[in-house]
DNA sequence: ATGCGCAATATCCTATAGGATAGTGTCGCG
DNA sequence: CGCGACACTATCCTATAGGATATTGCGCAT
C-alpha cells in the first residue's frame, strides 16, 4: 500500500514510524510548515532515533517532508493553485491510459509478479465502493486512493503504476475537504470505471476515467479554496515559537 | 540535481553516502541483484552505520534499491522489455508537454521559487551540448539527464518536473550502452529543442521533443538488448556466494 | 542420493552517548 | 531607541555496543 512497499515479512520499527508519521500528515495532525523534531519524535513514539531517521528520509524522498541539513525536517507546504491544476493535468494523461490498459488485459491476464498480489481484479469492485456516505473523511480518502492504485496496478505497467502512485501523495488534504454529497458521485463514477474494465471495454474505461477525473477536478476545486484557507491560518499558527512542533 | 535535493548548505555524511552509492549504481559497479551490506559499506566508506542507513532508505524510495526487512538491501533488477516500452510511452506524454510549456513561458517568466535556481534558461544551451563525442559514457549519461531535467524545470510546473525527474532513474544502464554515433544525433536533437524554446515556439518545441524521444527510443532499443544480455550474465555472476557483495 | 532438521555465523536492528552546529535570547554600545 | 556581538540552549549528526533474526553449512535419517 505504501509507495515504499516492504514486500513482506516483519514490520520493523522504521516501518511503524513511517506509517505513523504518514498517517499524521494525512490526518492533518501535522500541518504544513510544522517542524518535526527528531529526538522529540523518538521520545514520543518510544523509539530510538535511528528508525525515526529512516522514516523521515523516506518521507522526504516522497516529497511530503523537506529537510534542511542541520536544522530539521518540516512538513511541505500545500499545493499552490497552479500546482494543483498541473497535478490534475498529469493525472488526466496517465490514469485514463491505465484504465484502458486494465480493460485491455482482460480477466485472464498473466499476473505481473512485480506488481500487487494478483487479486486486484477481484478487489476492483470492492475498492470502487466508498466505505460509507457519512463515514469518516479519512476512510473516503483511503478508499479513493486504493481504487486508483488498484486500476494502476491492473494496467500491468509497473512504471505507469509507480508514476500514478507517486502523484496522489499530495492530494490528502484536498480529499479531506470534500463535501459529503461528492462521495456518492465519486462512488458512482468509480463503479462505472470498474464495470467497463470488468466488461473488457477499453475505450469505455478510458473515457469513464477521463470523465471521473474531470468531475473530480471540479469537485476538488471548491474544496481547494477551503483547504488553502485553513492551511494558511494553520501555518500561521505554526509559525510562532515551536507551536506545532512534535513535542 | 538529485531527486532528493538537499536544498542548500552543508553536505552531511548521509548526502555523501547517497551520492557515492548512486554513482556506483550508475557506473554499474553495483550490478542488479548485488547485495549491499550495511555495515560492510560503513567500513568501506569509513562512515558509521547511521548515515549509510539514511542513504539506503532514500535510494529505496527512488526505486533503485529493494529492501527485505531483516535481510538487507539489493540493487533492483534492470527494466524488462515491457517496462522499457512503458517508460518511453510515459515520457512521450510528459516531456513534450514540458517542452511546450517551457517555450510558452517565454524568456521573462517569473522564476518559480520552488524549482531550480532560476538560471536554467541561461543554462539551456549549455545543457543541450553533449560533453564530447568520444568522452566517457558516463558524462553523456549525465548531460542527457541534465538537459531533460532543465527542460522539465523550465516548464514552470513543479509537479511535472518531479514526475519527469523520477522517471529517468532507471535509464542509466541503457544510456551507458548507447553507441558513439548516437551521441551526435542526440546533441543535434537537443539543440533543436533548445532553439525552439528560446525562440518561444511552443508547438515546435513540443514536436521537437516528441521527435527526439521517438528517435531516442529506437536508438535505445538496440542498446537495450546489449544491456539486458550483459546484465543477465552479471546477475548470474552475482548469484553465487556473495560474489559482488559490498565487501 | 536426497530431503530434513539443527547449530553456528554473519548481518541487521535498536539503543545510548558524545561532539558539532544553528538558532535564540540577552547584554552592551552607538 | 536601534543595532551588533556574545553566550547559551536545543537539536541534529555521528559513533559505538548489544540483542534479535535470517541465512548458511553440516550431519543424519530415509
Amino acid at each position: 500500500m505504501a509507495a515504499t512497499s516492504t514486500s513482506a515479512g516483519r514490520r520493523t520499527l522504521a516501518d511503524s514510524a513511517y506509517t505513523e508519521l504518514k498517517s499524521r500528515i494525512m490526518r492533518s495532525e501535522l500541518v504544513p510548515g510544522a517542524k518535526l523534531s527528531i529526538d522529540g519524535l523518538a521520545k514520543q513514539l518510544a523509539f530510538s532515533q535511528t528508525p525515526i531517521r529512516e522514516a523521515l528520509a523516506r518521507l522526504e524522498s516522497e516529497g511530503l517532508l523537506a529537510r534542511r541539513p542541520l536544522s530539521g525536517y518540516t512538513v511541505e507546504p500545500l499545493l499552490s493553485a497552479a500546482e494543483f491544476a498541473d497535478l490534475f493535468e498529469i493525472r488526466m494523461m496517465l490514469e485514463p491510459l491505465a484504465a484502458r490498459r486494465a480493460a485491455e488485459r482482460g480477466p485472464d491476464a498473466p499476473p505481473e509478479p512485480a506488481l500487487g498480489n494478483g487479486d486486484e481484479r477481484a478487489d476492483l469492485l470492492g475498492a470502487a465502493r466508498t466505505p460509507d456516505p457519512s463515514a469518516d473523511k479519512l476512510l473516503f480518502t483511503e478508499a479513493d486512493r486504493r481504487f486508483h492504485n488498484t486500476v494502476a496496478d491492473l494496467s500491468g505497467s509497473a512504471q505507469l503504476a509507480k508514476s500514478i502512485r507517486r502523484l496522489d501523495a499530495h492530494l490528502h488534504l484536498h480529499r479531506a475537504y470534500i463535501g459529503p454529497e461528492a462521495i456518492g458521485e465519486t462512488e458512482a463514477e468509480h463503479l462505472a470505471i470498474a464495470a467497463a474494465i470488468i466488461a473488457v471495454k477499453p475505450l469505455a474505461a478510458e473515457e469513464a476515467m477521463r470523465l471521473h477525473l474531470e468531475r473530480s477536478r471540479v469537485r476538488h476545486r471548491e474544496a481547494f479554496a477551503a483547504a488553502s484557507a485553513s492551511a494558511a491560518q494553520a501555518a500561521e499558527a505554526a509559525r510562532p515559537r515551536r507551536a506545532k512542533a512534535a513535542r
